[in-house]
RNA sequence: GGCGGCGUAGCCAAGUGGUAAGGCAAGGGUCUGCAAAACCUUUAUACGGCAGUUCGAACCUGCCCGCCGCCUCCA
């Protein structure tokens, strides 16, 4: 490989160039989701993001090991299974379908294991015992907690002094721990919930141990990276990391980092402002005239750097649609004359597919890889039309940047012709008019231009319009129609 | 109160000390019977404000203003 990413790491806050620990070898640890409810749109960025990472790291000839947890113990899927009169089962695996079916509906790559936390339990009593042993952990009433003094490291991911955390801590004094900084490792077992047999009794695990038992049992006591939204920075990562070094006495994670927000109308989403959207039903009932598709929503959220915050709106992810348009139709045009001319895709890292992968090296700049992918655009276009003649390391590094694009964005898969010219993805429900339909009349029109009645041939283009359907008028015969 | 982030054209958004990318939208033009698409062209003496460092700052430092997030479950 001829490039080395990097990252604005969370921990030392600077934008370093990853060290693995393995040359040519990353390990990376996403944290997924806890299956108790369908995902929403910030799952969706997360996800979209780190595949983006995924993707990256492997075309820049990588070998990934890619996990990415899904936790399915936990306080509020035991309180909707309780709340909606369903086993923990039924709510875990109903809600793992949805969430796969989210990720196949984005077109994200499965990662290489998707370890389950309840098959782990083995591992987190063991972590604990372990935690126990050292001193960092203490039995009290039957819970296990972490003695987040004992770890003097503790604060450091998050940037926060303990000082000023335990000021602001809330006091929760029935739980009698030593310190209201210290959190649950294990839950001693109560009424009417599931427990597990464990040295130190009855119970369940803390929020936290799950992913520090996978990641440790996964990836080993060292790994590269570890993603997520930011909202997990603190405390959950805080606390992950400190119970796994306390445990291994090694460095947990190398390079951390962390995905920026997803707001609506500048509102941050949240179920309790119930501005959230599920992932489903914004691909289900689109809130435009057009369905949404993971294209769409992947270069929407790829406009935008992956730690700042993103706002969705219905300009914004128009915006979003109407550039990747603009990338379909220059696609159509580009592999029509390198087709015609024998060309073929030039080499990985030169060129604007090498631009383009150096931009993304560079913490993940995808807004400038965007720009490469436009410029590309722009600057070949006007040779495309007739009578141009574009070079040959033109046209084959432009139809390189765009496999490099399709392997790393996700975007430009769906056949142009089709994106373009309504087939495909975008699919054809709710159309007013059939593709048929619509076809005998363009032929209709075209005999009535042939005719010069151009009244009625604009009258049967404005039907067609108000229909879903544009014409583009096409020198070599047939208009064609695009959705629009 | 503590910690962190952000503030760049009508909107979105890059920029990590060397003189403001890109997208969307808008105006003008080429092409077209007219459109659409494509192409050409126009649109920030300017990067929240005020100081400072520097030959030089949107980028560094300080202060101020505004917005947001985290500190409690959360991608």
């Amino acid at each position: 490989m001829f490039l080395t990413p990097s990252f604005l790491n969370s921990l030392t806050g600077k934008n370093e160039p990853i060290k693995t620990l393995e040359p040519g070898k990353v390990s990376m640890y996403v944290c997924g989701v806890t299956v108790y409810d369908d995902c929403h749109l910030g799952h969706a960025r997360s996800q979209i993001v780190f595949d983006t990472v995924n993707r990256m790291l492997l075309t820049l000839g990588y070998q990934v090991r890619y996990v990415r947890n899904i936790t399915d113990i936990d306080d509020k899927i035991i309180k909707k299974a309780h709340d909606s009169n369903r086993t923990i089962g039924e709510i875990t695996s109903t809600y793992i379908d949805s969430f796969h079916s989210d990720m196949n509906r984005l077109k994200i790559l499965p990662p290489s294991v998707e370890p389950r936390a309840t098959l782990y339990l083995d591992h987190m009593i063991e972590l604990i015992q372990t935690l126990i042993d050292k001193g960092h952990a203490y039995i009290k009433d039957g819970s296990v907690y972490f003695r987040v003094r004992s770890y003097s490291a503790y604060g450091e991911l998050s940037h926060q002094q303990i000082a000023e955390l335990r000021s602001g801590a809330r006091v929760e004094s029935d739980e009698g721990k030593e310190d209201p900084l210290d959190f649950a490792l294990w839950k001693a077992v109560k009424e009417g919930e599931p427990s597990y047999d464990a040295p130190f009794g009855a119970g369940r695990p803390g929020w936290h141990i799950e992913c520090s038992a996978m990641s440790l049992h996964e990836l080993g006591e060292s790994f590269d990276i570890h993603g997520g939204g930011l909202d997990l920075l603190f405390p959950h990562h805080e606390n992950e990391r400190a119970q796994s070094e306390a445990a291994t006495g090694k460095t947990f994670v190398t390079t951390w980092i962390h995905n920026g927000f997803v707001t609506i109308n500048d509102a941050k989403m949240a179920k309790s402002l119930g501005n959230s959207f599920r992932i489903a039903s914004f691909f289900e009932t689109s809130p435009f005239k057009d369905p949404v598709t993971a294209e769409w929503l992947r270069i929407f959220f790829l406009s935008t750097h992956y730690r700042s915050p993103v706002d969705i709106s219905e300009e914004s992810l128009g915006h979003a649609k109407a550039s990747l348009d603009s990338l379909h139709e220059f696609q159509i045009r580009l592999e029509k004359v390198a087709k015609s001319r024998g060309i073929v895709p030039g080499p990985l890292f030169s060129g604007p597919s090498g631009r383009f992968l150096k931009a993304l090296s560079n913490d993940m700049d995808t807004a400038v890889a965007l720009r490469i992918l436009h410029e590309t655009k722009t600057s070949l276009n006007p040779m495309l039309d007739a009578g141009g003649d574009p070079s040959e390391s033109d046209l084959s590094g432009a139809l390189r940047l765009l496999l490099t694009v399709r392997e790393i964005f996700g975007i430009l898969e769906v056949p142009s012709e089709e994106w373009v010219f309504g087939k495909g993805e975008k699919g054809s429900s709710n159309m007013a008019l059939s593709v048929a339909e619509a076809e005998a009349m363009i032929r209709k029109r075209e005999e009535a231009r042939a005719a010069k009645n151009f009244q009625k041939a604009d009258e049967i283009r404005d039907r067609l319009r108000q229909a879903g359907y544009e014409l583009m008028d096409n020198p070599g015969g047939l208009p064609r129609i695009r959705r629009i």
